[in-house]
DNA sequence: ATTATCTATAGATCTATAGATAATGC
DNA sequence: ATTATCTATAGATCTATAGATAATGC
């Protein structure tokens, strides 16, 4: 082990290294988590992220190819375990259609209000609807089908007809973004009383 | 009446005048709304504004100062209304509480789903933060104020103590700022019916 | 004379590359 | 020799102003 003030390689950098013992990569990356949901990604610089991150501007291109490539990787980071989870809610046979809702709505706002920076709200931003990210929005359509299907397999959903329950789960999914949203404008709430209080407000949205 | 073809005072312009009929500054705000929520508001040049309004760069400084003034322009006129009405359902001292959260909410998202370009997207810039826009966010918590108020007065909202009711109108809140959301990725259905979905939506979070 | 527009551009960025430099490793 | 960093900067913007121009109005 010889982490933090191990002798290193390269030339010394202009400023002190930052404390929190992360690798230069993901300390850009945490520092345009930040930046990016604050103040948005157009208007964040690469010299805005790499300073933030204890570097020179143009050393940040010897971590990452430019801004793009770090708000990809956000992105996937962000909807990545969200996924893993509901796929495991919907392969689980025995728990009812109900809870697994219930919670996959509560892990959700979880882990998108729960991080550091709140990188729920890098959905919201309009630069990700461009094509260079198409691949996070595959990931994206999976979850919502997710919770499409998990609606589907309760007792109210399945008395939906194809068009009602398109709407509920749009419903559905729209409250989860939303109160990303309401949480960035008060992070002081603790975020478990939240989550569940919201995956409450799902499911009786969902009709349960 | 010498509207559309009538003879015009100044230089003639360099393309052709947009259709549209609108006076050039509603036109530039019209632009700029339509760019503003599709590629977000860092990424919108005065070029970009100014050319889909049909005039260039430049000439545009004739109608307003820059872009802020356009985005504090739009801002206004999107929640502007929606105060206007909870206002008014706020003085209604006959109909039940119940019914006037309902069409607040049904009429919250109608305005803001209902426009030509998603103006309800606006409110979700992260640059929309910062202080230029005092005046926006001191109408909008106005605007959530109502809802909080006439959520108290419902049957179920009086049973609330304060923070459980703050709770609330924070996910109502968040409801109607997700749809918005939603209906950005989905514009194709019909609004009204929407409209009412969410409000029936709204009030089952709300517990009436 | 007044007006709405145009063209041209100075000044201020911002990104990404080129090339130098200062460590460690062998 | 390799590596991580630095400084410097070319090229590409983008904003906002200055000043010219082409209409109508009187």
């Amino acid at each position: 082990m010889e982490t933090s003030g191990g002798r290193r390689v390269g030339r010394p950098r202009a400023a002190q290294r930052p404390a929190s013992g992360l690798e230069p990569r993901d300390e850009l990356l945490a520092a345009a988590a930040e930046l990016f949901t604050t103040r948005g990604y157009a208007a964040t610089t690469t010299r805005a992220v790499a300073e933030r991150a204890g570097m020179r501007q143009a050393s940040m291109y010897h971590y990452v190819s430019g801004k793009e490539e770090l708000l990809a990787a956000l992105l996937e980071s962000t909807v990545t375990p969200s996924l893993a989870y509901a796929r495991e809610l919907l392969a689980d046979d025995v728990a009812p259609a109900e809870e697994r809702l219930w919670r996959l709505c509560r892990t959700d706002v979880e882990l998108l209000c729960g991080g550091p920076h709140n990188l729920g709200g890098l959905y919201l931003l309009p630069e990700v609807r461009i094509e260079r990210f198409a691949g996070f929005h595959a990931v994206r359509a999976e979850l919502k089908d997710a919770y499409r299907q998990l609606l589907a397999a309760t007792e109210a959903g399945s008395r939906l007809g194809k068009g009602e329950l398109e709407l509920r789960t749009d419903l559905v999914f729209g409250l989860i973004e939303g109160v990303i949203l309401v949480h960035r404008s008060d992070p002081e709430r603790p975020v478990s009383a939240f989550a569940e209080a919201t995956a409450d407000a799902a499911l009786r949205i969902a009709g349960a």
